[in-house]
This record gives structure tokens, C-alpha cells and sequence, in this order.
DNA sequence: GAATTATGTAAAGCGCGCTTGACATTGCCG
DNA sequence: CGGCAATGTCAAGCGCGCTTTACATAATTC
């Protein structure tokens, strides 16, 4: 699974650690996420699609067999 | 987090164990998570969603602190 | 009433999602 | 150049997602 959250937290500006802040998660958990190190919970993926006012299919991409 | 898989499965005519099979996953986690004991991974709810041909949005109702 | 089908649920175990703390690297700015 | 800001990454630890095995229950069918 591939994710754009670098790609649309560049366009708006935004540094991990404010990004993290605004998910309640720890910043390390948005880097590991954008370096793909491992895939996010359901709820922390809904909370920053919402945060992007997007949907998880938006931000997230499946690969075929997932 | 609540979600709509028995509402849509029953209304599919599918059993549990034939989800379950068709995701890959345990009967008891297809029952599980009908039940509301745990949430799913974020690739478990994509493959559900997808095989309902539907978003993880539509199966899956969060609550609005989530 | 006995057998079968569909579902619920408990226990133990494994791996992953996320944490905190620490340190390294890169790049910009004075 | 020196220093600070932003990001990368490692290690140890905790709790949850999912597994297998097993047994219980309700509804249907013979």
C-alpha cells in the first residue's frame, strides 16, 4: 500500500510535526507512515483523509491483490 | 467504529464463513468485527469494502472524534 | 429428538501499529 | 562557518488485529 500524505502535506505547507500533532499521534508515526515503514490504523487513516477533507481511498492507494 | 458488514452481507445472502473465505481472513474475525469486538486493518477494510463494491466510508461509520 | 447449519465466543499466541527517547542527517539562514 | 529547523531512523515496550482450536447456542430439517 502506497499513501500521498507527503505529496498533500507539501501542497498545503504543513511539517510532520504539526500534522502529527493535529492526528494525536507522535510525529515519528507520520514519517514512518510517508517512508511506507508500515501501514496505518483504520482510524488514523480515516482521521488524516478527514484532516485532507478526502477520502481513505484518496489518499491511500491498494495495490491490486491487497 | 461501527460498520454495515452483516447489514450488507445478509442483504447479499452471503454466510461468514464464505466472506471470510473470500477475504482471507478467520470466520471469527468476519464475526468479530460484525460484533463489534475489535476494528479491522486498514487492507482488511479495503478488501471488504471492495468486494461490497463500495468505499471503506460506506461500510464503515466513524464517529465523529475519530 | 437427533443431526446439521450458521453464528457466537473464549483462550493462547504471534506480529504489527504506535509510543517515548535518543541520535544522525540534511538544508536553510544568520 | 555555526546553529537551528525539519526529517530520518533505531530500540524497547505495550496493546490490538488476527490466528487456531475448541466448545456453546439457536434454528432448521429429517
Amino acid at each position: 500500500m502506497k499513501n500521498r500524505i507527503e505529496e498533500i502535506r507539501n501542497q498545503r505547507g504543513i511539517r510532520q510535526e504539526d500534522l502529527a500533532r493535529q492526528m494525536q499521534v507522535s510525529r515519528q508515526t507520520i514519517s514512518s507512515l510517508e517512508n511506507g515503514r508500515y501501514n496505518p490504523s483504520i482510524l488514523l487513516a480515516h482521521r488524516i483523509a478527514a484532516y485532507f477533507g478526502m477520502t481513505i481511498e484518496e489518499v491511500f492507494i491498494f495495490d491490486e491483490e491487497e
